[in-house]
DNA sequence: ACCTGAACACCGTTCAAGT
DNA sequence: ACCTGAACACCGTTCAAGT
C-alpha cells in the first residue's frame, strides 16, 4: 500500500499559500512556485491560467479551512472566554511558524495591486471572521447590544487582532502579539 | 519672482511616497516613477543607488514629518482625548485620500520583503507612535499604570488603529475604518 | 554633477508544439 | 490530459558613455 502520490494541483496551492503568508501575494513567483513543485512555470497556468485564479483559489481555501476550525470549536462545549482565546492562539501561532502572516491580513494591505478575484475572497475571509466573532459574542449577550453593536464589537476585535499581528512583524518581535492581545483583554476590547 | 523648480531628490521622494501608501513598496517601479518626475529610470539610481535606499530615506522622512505633526499637537493645550483624537483623524484622513495607508502599516505587511534598512525605519516608525502615545496616556495616568504597562497601553492602541486601517482597506470601505475605532473608544481600549 | 541606453537576470503571460 | 521552450513586455541593477 503506496501512499497515493500528492495531486499537483493541491501541491501547488500548498506551497504557494505558505509562501503568500510569509511573502505576500506580490512574493509569490510562479517560476520559484514551479521549482519547489517540480514542474515548469508555464504548466503552472495549466491549473491556474492566471496568478489573479491562483490567489482567488488559494484564499478561497483558506477561508474554508479556518472556517471550518472555527466552527469545529463551537462544537467542543467551551465558554465564551475560553472560544476566544483560541480564536487569538491561532493568530500567534501562525506568527510562530517562520514569522507567517494570516493571509487575509497581508492580502488586505496588498488590496490595491490584487486582482478582482482575490479582492472578493479577501473580504469572504474578513466577512467569515466577524460572523464566528458575533456567533461567540452573542453568547453572553442578554438582549442589551444590538445585533449591528455586536457586529461591529466582532468587526473591531478582527481588526484589533490583525493589527497586532501587523506591528508584532514590523518590529520583528513575535511577543509583541502576546503582550498586545493581553493588553486589549485588560481594557475590556477582548470579553 | 519665479517659483524654485522643485529639486529632483525630493520631487522623487515625494512621487514614490504616494506610490508606496497605494499600492506598496513592491508596487514601486523605478520606471513608473522616473517617469513621473521626467527623467530616465537609471537616473533614479544616482540619487539612490538601490530601491532599499529609496525605500529606507522615504520611510525616515515620513517619520519625521509625521512626529513633527504630532509633536505640534503637544503645543497646542488640547486634553488627552482630544490628542488621540487627532491621532485617529489622521489614519482616517489618509484612507480618504485615494484609499491611501500608512506607510508604516503597508511595509509592517511587507516586512520580509524589505531590505534591512527599510526594515530599520519601518521599526522607528512604530516605536515614535508609541512614544507619543506613551506621552498622551501619562497625561491622565495619576501613578496608578506602571510605565511599562502605559507603553504596552499605546503599543496595543497603535497596533489597534493600524489594523482597522487594514480591514477598512480590505473590506474596501471606508466608513469601517471610523466605525471600528468609535468602537475602540466604546469599549475603553482608547482612553 | 547629472543623465542616458544597453545589457543582465528576474517577473507573469501567451502560444505553438510536444507526449 | 498534462507539460514544455521560446517569446513578449515588465522589473531592479550595473556600467560605460555622454554632457
Amino acid at each position: 500500500m503506496s501512499e497515493a502520490p500528492a495531486d499537483t494541483k493541491q501541491k501547488i496551492l500548498d506551497v504557494a499559500r505558505v509562501t503568500v503568508q510569509a511573502r505576500g501575494y506580490a512574493g509569490l513567483s510562479f517560476r520559484e512556485l514551479a521549482k519547489a513543485v517540480g514542474i515548469k512555470s508555464s504548466s503552472v497556468h495549466y491549473y491556474f491560467p492566471s496568478k489573479g485564479e491562483l490567489g482567488g483559489a488559494l484564499a478561497h481555501r483558506y477561508t474554508d479551512d479556518f472556517g471550518a476550525y472555527l466552527d469545529g470549536l463551537l462544537t467542543q462545549g467551551l465558554d465564551q472566554s475560553a472560544l476566544l482565546r483560541k480564536y487569538t492562539d491561532v493568530f500567534r501561532d501562525t506568527l510562530r511558524n517562520e514569522n507567517r502572516m494570516c493571509l487575509g491580513g497581508i492580502m488586505a494591505a496588498e488590496h490595491t495591486e490584487l486582482p478582482v478575484e482575490v479582492q472578493t475572497e479577501v473580504f469572504r475571509f474578513s466577512e467569515m471572521n466577524i460572523d464566528w466573532l458575533a456567533r461567540v459574542l452573542s453568547m453572553k449577550n442578554k438582549g442589551k447590544a444590538s445585533e449591528a453593536t455586536i457586529r461591529l464589537h466582532a468587526m473591531s476585535i478582527f481588526a484589533a487582532v490583525e493589527g497586532a499581528q501587523l506591528v508584532s512583524r514590523g518590529r520583528d518581535d513575535i511577543a509583541v502579539y502576546e503582550n498586545i492581545v493581553a493588553m486589549y483583554r485588560t481594557t475590556g476590547l477582548l470579553p
